[in-house]
DNA sequence: CTGTTAGCGCTTTCAT
DNA sequence: ATGAAAGCGCTAACAG
């Protein structure tokens, strides 16, 4: 009962219920069955009843490929993320997901692991699936990626961070900007003495670096001797490792900003063991504000990103263009930062 | 240059190249091009050379979509996660995704938020996708979308716990023996009052629960007042109010157990901020040894669980499916765990 | 090693 | 409101 046509079950097919199966239980033309599934407004009352009816008893499911081939939609959206373990990104999609589900798209989820020679061969796969929309973390794609991407005619969203020429459309905000900030912030409450940690130094981290960089120069107090990166994963224990190298090696600093929240915790931890306080003996900055930064002893000063909200915008700027085929005005959202500032620095430095 | 017999760029096509184009350049049939792509050994060197040169040339992508369908293959699996949120899952799915990703294969995520009515809603649109295998969270799936997904054929995995009648594989691990243990070895070490705080409450929590409650039974020193759960989201906030509560309430306590890392930390966090001693004046336990676990201050005691290895595991599984037809023996695979002791228990109670 | 033919399951287009 | 015919892009089956 694989088709009208064939009462064997062909050897390619895999026996599985078809849209065929149903029309012909329910006594209608296969497109017919199709358009009760799809547009039941068009199909008189009688007859969907009929066709709903034998799609349950058969067990009906759709096949997606089929549908796409025919009508060049996939419904599926692709996500390209450097990382799961870093918490940012598990939020950031949950913003996606939540807003995609409900309109009916699929998630393709990748993963680059840090490594931006992946990110081609990744947009490569993930273009065979012809999704209907795609979100890159990053503005530093490759030119072969990014022409792919282009050469696709696929909407694009590019997240995290902003930039003056966007593939397609961008959502994000400038890493730069708000370490600038957060420095500026600490400078204006008496802090001069001030170092950076760092670590992995993806390109959001290298932006992060060079926002302190400028804020110090601006300040005319800089000093390279006071920043400490690694190309190391971040991690608690590195943050811990960091922190004791560069506060012996320059006991004279106030306070050190780390270019996240894990670091910045595992220095925090490490202050504790060792009887260090904080922000007495030595204050301290994260980014990111991750749900453990207000509950560290002390909690920490860090910069707060919307992550969640970053994560449905993104989405919202596919889906409008998938339907309006072209992109929002502006093309470019920046979903901002804010500094929280909390016990592990001080408001004023006396 | 749509196709041979079509030189229009038909309305129906999106204008993408397709693999007769690249065969029409090549002055090759088409089946000759597909076949250089997908089993170069079967197609003579000059022609294949001159096959990728008409792919690089057009910036030839295949048609998943079409592929899928002339194939039954659609080299997609389907996993399906209750949050993102929980630390637990992004672990799992680093497992996942690094496994399935060098076998060619892509990741569908569908996120049920820990509402289990929307797990048969998901079950169902991802079997549209005809994925070639399925990795569902847990063993209690409702009777429908257990027939969804054994009539689908699919290979599919549960993971995270252990089951007598897994619907097709199983990788995971007793929560109950877990708790139970736990529960033991701080019996062992002298505790007796024991309690117990959960939120979220889904079925491994719940199982988790019945561990410590069996444990104390079999201990005759069960108390249903040393017991407090929420229904609320997990979260260090929640942590620490639900200890407060109970220490309140009973503080002769002498230890804790938490149904996971979270809520402990918020206890051991909220401990800190009031100069409550642990393990002195209330001993502390977790549950899943998240990364921040061995930096708290104090460290804490909880049970670590292979979540990489366990992703892993599951997405081999699935590909000994795939290429074999059958199941790996057995079906099923225990990860086990392991308790962690830290300094926010005692060994010895003294 | 290469080609021909047919068809995967669905939807578009065009009739009625 | 319903249907017939055609085709989306690719690969299985069967030649040669």
């Amino acid at each position: 009962m694989s088709s009208k046509k064939n009462n064997n079950i062909s050897s390619r097919s895999m026996g599985r219920v078809t849209l065929s199966d149903v029309a012909e239980k329910a006594g209608v033309s296969p497109i017919t069955a199709s358009r009760a599934l799809k547009n039941p407004q068009q199909v008189s009352e009688k007859l969907r009843t009929k066709i709903y009816d034998a799609v349950n008893e058969l067990g009906y499911i759709p096949n997606h490929a089929a549908r796409s081939l025919a009508s060049s939609e996939t419904k599926i959206i692709s996500v390209i993320f450097p990382s799961l373990s870093n918490a940012v990104f598990p939020d950031l999609l949950d913003g996606i997901h939540d807003t995609l589900t409900p309109a009916g798209y699929r998630i393709l989820l990748a993963n680059t692991h840090y490594e931006s020679d992946q990110e081609e061969i990744l947009v490569r796969t993930l273009l065979e699936q012809s999704p209907d929309g795609i979100i890159v973390t990053g503005i530093d794609q490759n030119e072969r990626t990014q022409k792919l991407l282009l050469g696709a005619k696929t909407p694009v969203v590019q997240i995290m961070e902003l930039t003056d020429s966007p593939i397609d459309m961008n959502v994000g905000f400038s890493h730069f900007q708000a370490s600038y900030d957060l420095v500026r912030h600490l400078q204006n409450a008496g802090y001069q003495k001030i170092g950076f940690i760092g670590a992995r130094m993806d390109p959001r981290s290298q932006r992060r670096m060079e926002g302190y960089k400028h804020a110090m120069q601006d300040n005319n107090i800089s000093n390279d001797n006071y920043v400490l990166t690694s190309q190391s994963h971040t991690s608690f224990k590195l943050g811990a490792k960091l922190f004791n190298q560069l506060f012996t090696q320059h006991p004279e600093l106030e306070a050190i900003c780390f270019s996240n929240d894990d670091l910045a915790a595992g220095a925090i931890f490490e202050c504790n063991r060792r009887g260090i306080s904080v922000p007495k003996d030595i204050s301290i900055a994260g980014f990111n504000d991750l749900p453990f930064a207000e509950e560290l002893t002390p909690p920490l000063t860090t910069v707060s990103i919307p992550l969640y909200e970053m994560g449905k915008k993104a989405a919202e700027y596919l889906l409008h263009k998938i339907v309006n085929r072209s992109h929002p005005t502006p093309r470019q959202h920046d979903v901002s930062y804010k500094i929280i500032e909390r016990k592990s620095t001080y408001s004023h430095l006396t």
